[in-house]
Formats: C-alpha cells, structure tokens, sequence
DNA sequence: ATCGAATCACTACACTTGTAGTTGCCAACT
DNA sequence: AGTTGGCAACTACAAGTGTAGTGATTCGAT
C-alpha cells in the first residue's frame, strides 16, 4: 500500500494527529484554531478525506464521539514526500540537495558541527 | 512580483527550458518524449499556462515560430520551492531537513567531505 | 490551386484542493 | 415536551492540475 498522498492543508491536520491522538473533530479544530483560523466544517472535511486516503484512523472516545489517530508514521510520509521532492528539484539526487540547503541557509557553528557528524555517521552504515 | 507556482507536471517543461532555450513546442515535446510521453498538445497546454504565470515568455525563431524560455532563474524557483517544503515538513528549520537527508541518503565520501566544505563555508559568510 | 503537415487557439473534463454551508439527528437542559 | 447545541453526513463550488481533443490557419510540396 503506497503511503497516501498528502495535501498541504491536511498536512496541519496530521501534524496535531502526530502530535497528540486521539482526538475528536473539535479538539484539533481547537488546537488548529490559532495558527489556520479553520472553520469546524473545514477541519472535518479534511479528516474526512484523510480517512479515506488511509492517513487516519478512527476510534470512539468514552463519550461515543469519533476520534481520529494517525494510520501512518509521519517519518515515512516524510521520508516519502522528501523523496518526491528531491525528485522533482534535483533529480533524485540527495548531494546537490543538501548542498542546496547547506548553501542557502543560516545554521549556528553547533548546527554545522552536528551535521558534519551525522555526515560521518553516514559513511559507515 | 512573487515567483509563479510551478505544478509538477510543469516543472519537466521548465527544467527542458533551463537545459536549452529557446526552443518550440514541438522541440519541447520531442526532449520530453522519452521521460513522459506526452502528446504535443499536452505539452503546448503547459507551456501556455506557464506563459499565463509569468514562469515563461515567447519569442520567434527564423522560420516564424513560436518559441519559449524561462523568464524566472531556476534558482530562484528551486529556492522558494525549498523554502515551502521547509516550512511544511520540518516547520521551516534547516537543521532537522538536512539532518533528515544526511540520513536518509547513501553518499560517497567524497561527497560528505564536499559536503562538510560547504558547512563551513556557511559559516563564515 | 490543392492537400497534407505543422502550428495555434479553444475547448473538455475528471480529479484534487481549499474552504466552507446545509440538513438531519440525538441527547441534555429548561 | 420543546429547544439548543454538538456531531455527522452530504453538498457546494471555484481554482488548479493532468491530460488531451477539435477546429482554424498557414505554409510548403505536388
């Protein structure tokens, strides 16, 4: 089963879901409320079509009211939509990506280190 | 003037047209035959609509026929797409992106010590 | 002058995405 | 019992995408 294809507004939904699961509706419509300012039926609709790709989960609280929980793991969506993008923009090559990224972003002398060190853990593995 | 949105399918028009521009749609078509298949009317559908975005502009070749090069530097498309997926997938930190691809590649070590050159050029910049 | 091939402009059409609104149902409060 | 409030199901609807087809025009080869 190919991981489900994720749109950019469900992705905040998947996020609160990754984040904290189960939750009814309203509890990430709640939770998403400040930063996407969605109306209720937006958030459902949204659950809904998650569900029916196979992103989500649903269950049932004490109360008889339906939750939603992740199907899949956000680090495989991740790793898939990652892949897909390096795809598209380089071709499929992951060095000139992370030159790319290397080159045109801000990183603290503690970050480089860190990378330089997951680097050499690349190497032998 | 934001950079237009460049679509999926769009980007393999694009990425003809950086390679070599310019060119007509029918050469577009031919370059892209082997990877897509698409019918040349696909292709002209694209190229019109990248037009529309700004993405490309026209000119003439000898014989009087419409041709197609980009009006926006690839480059700069590559980084406002980079910047987007930042932002959707790792909440818009450099870190944890390149710390994801550092992982999930496999590199040679010449590329991880080309790799940890440019970390430090970051630095000092 | 004519016919076929290339080019262009329009049209098509289903699917996805973003962003809700409307209706129906059920349980709890008054 | 009637009303309100939440939840669920269904509907809406425009813009964007993928992938062409159709019709008109033109230009060069018979």
């Amino acid at each position: 089963m190919p991981l489900p294809d994720i749109a950019e507004s469900e992705w905040s939904i998947m996020e609160a879901l990754w984040e904290s699961a189960p939750q009814t509706a309203s509890e990430v419509t709640k939770i998403l409320r400040p930063t996407t300012n969605w109306a209720e039926n937006t958030v459902r609709t949204l659950l809904t079509r998650l569900v029916e790709k196979g992103a989500l989960k649903t269950g049932e609280n004490a109360s008889g009211t339906r939750t939603y929980m992740p199907a899949v793991k956000r680090e495989a969506c991740v790793r898939a939509e990652g892949e897909s993008f390096m795809q598209r923009m380089f071709g499929g090559a992951a060095k000139p990506l992370l030159v790319h990224f290397a080159q045109n972003s801000k990183l603290t002398a503690d970050e480089v280190k860190e990378l330089k060190k997951i680097l050499d853990q690349n190497l032998n593995s």
